[in-house]
RNA sequence: GUGAGGUUAGCUCAACCUGGCAGAGCCCCAGAUUGUGGAUCUGGUUGUUGCGGGUUCAAAUCCCGUACCUCACCCCA
């Protein structure tokens, strides 16, 4: 019997792990900067949880969902988003009696959906929420996370486009009217259309039918009050921090508990799934899941979409990463060494590692060519030899693979020596 | 859930239309070459042709089914 990884559960091999674990580094990194706190909740939750939340008429709920009974017959389901989980975390433990809380989140996530270019059943969100904030502050501080971020990441092409959904109120009373009128238009409506005028009627404003657009173009627009000011107030500030949006009435979040600002970031390179990151405010939710009321706000960025964008453009990661890259030639095998793995060689491996160098650890051979060449395979900047040569003078030595230049260094001083070294890309 | 195209060596693919010994390049292994790389040369290994069934003297090739992959729709990050 052969078996295979799940369809649309795909195995990430050690050369595409390296990729993701300087992405989520550099996320952490960033993330924790603006004083962001990690978060980390359960893979799976009760299904109610997510019904309430996301809502019952949405793809993801309705027929997208891993769901099944456990022993006691409850009905658990693998979380296809993780606000859900974080909210209810929040309340759980009570995380807001200080006021705002800022988390974030990275881990995988479950929908049942038909594989594609960056859609697999099993993918990875990092996200981050801003808990217990109801101004149009926490909206722009939000953005400017998002944004901030992909251009830390270094992602290319990237066109941020933001819409007001309305208040809780005053979307329930738009949804009412727009359903009205385009039941008036039913018959000139497409097939999809017909099936969004029952299920989720803004998705309308999505539709790409040529013979829809008049009557989207013709329909009544948003009467906005309290949630207008509030947005005019987020691009107010988005301009003055320099970020350039789009607003583009056709965003509309597929989950249920978004309302007032929404936004979608789409970047180069990624097929038709071209949405790299999405978000936007969800006041109500904390509320409806047991909590105080409070405003809150938070966005999604997948993972795989972002490892896609960041491969295609024109400075892909493996260059990035490139010179953060140090390949550690193990000395054993090497002629005269008689040490095996020799406490000093793992010593100085893990004050490396530790100081957050990137290093590979290659293969024990004796062959220094062969270490050399797997260097270069795997996108090293630097090879790091410790041969008996350097080892009974307690040095190690340098090569750097660009200038082919090699310097031997005290092989207690090693990390000083890269931390200290400015490293012209090549 | 719908549609289209795929699946042959570790990888990329040829052979399929028109049934007749399953092939190439890369990788890998050994050597030229026991401590300095991306090269060259020489020699070598590599298969349940996704799986199951059918047609046939004979199936990688034609037919049916099925699993998976890819792309797109839907939807979403």
């Amino acid at each position: 019997m052969k078996y295979q990884a799940l369809k649309g559960m795909s195995d990430i091999l050690p050369g595409e792990v390296r990729k993701w674990q300087f992405v989520e580094k550099r996320t952490r990194h960033f993330l924790e900067s603006r004083g962001f706190q990690e978060i980390r909740t359960p893979i799976l939750e009760q299904t109610e949880l997510f019904q309430r939340t996301i809502g019952e008429a949405s793809d993801i709920v309705h027929k997208e969902m891993y769901t099944f009974e456990d022993r006691g017959g409850r009905s658990l389901t693998l979380r296809p988003e993780m606000t859900a989980g974080v909210a209810r975390a929040a309340i759980e433990h009570h995380l807001l009696r200080s006021g705002i809380e800022r988390l974030y989140y990275m881990g995988p996530m479950f929908r049942a959906e038909r594989p594609q270019a960056g859609r697999r059943r099993q993918f990875h969100q990092i996200g981050a929420e801003i808990l217990g904030a109801g101004g149009a502050e926490q909206d722009l501080e939000l953005l400017l996370l998002a944004d901030g971020l992909l251009k830390y990441l270094g992602v290319p092409g990237v066109r941020i486009k933001v819409n007001n959904l309305g208040s809780r109120a005053e979307r329930q009373k738009y949804e009412n009217e727009i359903r009205k009128y385009f039941s008036g238009h039913e018959k000139e409506l497409c097939a999809d259309c017909k099936f969004r005028l029952e299920k989720n009627v803004l998705r309308i404003f999505d539709c790409k039918v040529e013979d829809c657009q008049g009557m989207i173009e013709r329909a009544p627009k948003m009467v906005l009050d309290i949630s207008e000011k509030h947005f005019q107030e987020v691009l107010h500030g988005l301009k003055q921090e320099g970020v350039d949006v789009i607003v583009d009435h056709r965003i509309v979040r597929g989950l249920d508990y978004y309302n007032f600002c929404v936004f979608e970031v789409t970047a180069e390179g990624l097929g038709s799934q071209d949405a790299i990151c999405a978000g936007g405010r969800y006041d109500g939710l904390l509320k409806d899941l047991g909590g105080q009321e409070g405003g809150a706000c938070g966005f999604a960025l997948g993972v795989e979409r972002l490892l896609m964008a960041l491969s295609s453009g024109a400075n892909p990661l493996e260059k990035m990463m490139s010179d953060r890259t140090v390949y550690f030639a193990s000395s054993v095998g090497f002629p005269g060494a008689r040490e095996r793995v020799t406490n000093k060689e793992n010593e100085i491996l893990l004050k490396l590692i530790e100081s957050g160098i990137r290093v590979i650890v290659g293969k024990r051979t004796a062959d220094i060519r062969e270490h050399l060449k797997k260097a270069n395979e795997a996108h090293a900047r630097f090879c790091l030899i410790r041969g008996s040569v350097e080892a009974s003078k307690k040095k190690v030595a340098v090569k750097d693979l660009a200038s082919r230049i090699q310097e031997e260094i005290d092989e207690d001083k090693i990390v000083e020596y890269f931390l200290s070294k400015e490293i012209k890309s090549r």
